[in-house]
DNA sequence: ACCAACCTAATGTGTGTTCAGTAGGTTGGT
DNA sequence: ACCAACCTACTGAACACACATTAGGTTGGT
């Protein structure tokens, strides 16, 4: 009861503290997508949500917390807007809006996977897991379609997402590099070739 | 003639400095590949090549000067090795093997990309070319397949030049993620629906 | 009075780079 | 054979700067 006043009391202070806190993930998930985590320093983030150093870790007890918060939230973003059972090749035809969606952040995953590609990076289990499951949600969609008859039973579902997945990530990488590539043309083409290896021959 | 005797002089002591170049050449690129350019301090690459970062300075006048050295050399290894003429999905199944090759100076070119992704990064342009130069020569080696009567014309070579870079770096990054992909499975499956995309009908 | 939300100033560490100096070899004249 | 002049390959100490983090103080809403 207590506590609740208390909490109830600094309402509107603690609305301010939550909304910087908020201001600051996003800076600083923009600045990681941008300069990745090393070469991003708080001073830099600080300066963006408009405070000093000092105050930003009012906010965050580290540097390295604050990394985790950022990933915390981006994960739970993702997962709120998962689709698990749709169809696998509709929803690789969405991909390129995401891609427009939110451009300056799309890099961010890309940015922190080949900053922890060590065994012993601070990020690299969390990083392995994450691409794991992205394989594996692939290979489920896969599976999905097989099991309701759309796609052939002779194409191997776990090598088949590897690829898809590897296909996905180098694009993404292709595109932060040169935001000029046709990426509709690209993802049609692809769709169209997934769909020939994936779809029984004459649906096509 | 002068400038032939003086550089024949110090033949020993020259052939030490280039030794220690080339040393140091390789342990950079060594670093490089493994944690990027900015997380690796010349202080790094100067203790594991056996000298002081002064001492290293000698050799180079500045860690951009290295950066670029590094980069010269192994664009001349490269051209060295490439084979412009073979059929494109043979070379293809080349890469696996490359690999495992040299499995610890492999990423480089695929760290120091996500490093200079920004239009303004010292590297931008340099490995946008880079970039492109790839998807023209897997380009030029569809066009060749066609024209030889061996590849569909059907298919767009410059769209497919794309799409097949995509993958080659994805799968890249993969693997230094994933060290226990199974690459060979994965690439023969590959190269088997890139047959059935680029050759007719019934040649598969 | 209390507490969240800051600030300024300072600390310690790591960085790329400079600079003066040293060790050891080569060259050309005597 | 000797020596001064010159070279390459380094070292050790110092520099200026950027960095994450801390300590202690200030402001302002409740």
């Amino acid at each position: 009861m207590k506590g609740w006043t208390v909490q109830r009391a600094y309402d509107t202070l603690l609305a301010k503290g939550e909304d910087r806190r908020q201001l600051i993930l996003s800076v600083a998930q923009r600045c990681l997508a941008k300069n990745g985590w090393r070469s991003t320093s708080l001073a830099q983030i600080a300066r963006e949500a408009g405070l000093t150093p000092a105050g930003l870790l009012h906010h965050f007890e580290s540097k390295d917390q604050l990394l985790h918060a950022v990933l915390d939230a981006r994960d739970a973003d993702d997962d709120a807007r998962a689709d698990r059972s749709g169809d696998l090749i509709e929803q690789i035809g969405r991909v390129p809006g995401r891609f427009a969606e939110s451009p300056d952040l799309m890099g961010m995953y890309a940015v922190l996977l080949i900053e922890n590609l060590e065994p012993d990076a601070p990020l690299h289990e969390r990083l392995l897991d994450r691409h794991r499951t992205a394989v594996a949600t692939i290979e489920a969609g896969i599976l999905r379609g097989q099991h309701a008859g759309r796609y052939r039973t002779d194409v191997n579902p776990a090598v088949k997402a590897v690829e898809i997945v590897a296909f996905l990530n180098g694009m993404e990488t292709s595109w932060l590099l040169d935001r000029s590539l046709p990426l509709a043309e690209i993802f049609e083409d692809y769709i169209q070739s997934l769909k020939q290896q994936l779809m029984p021959a004459g649906t096509v």
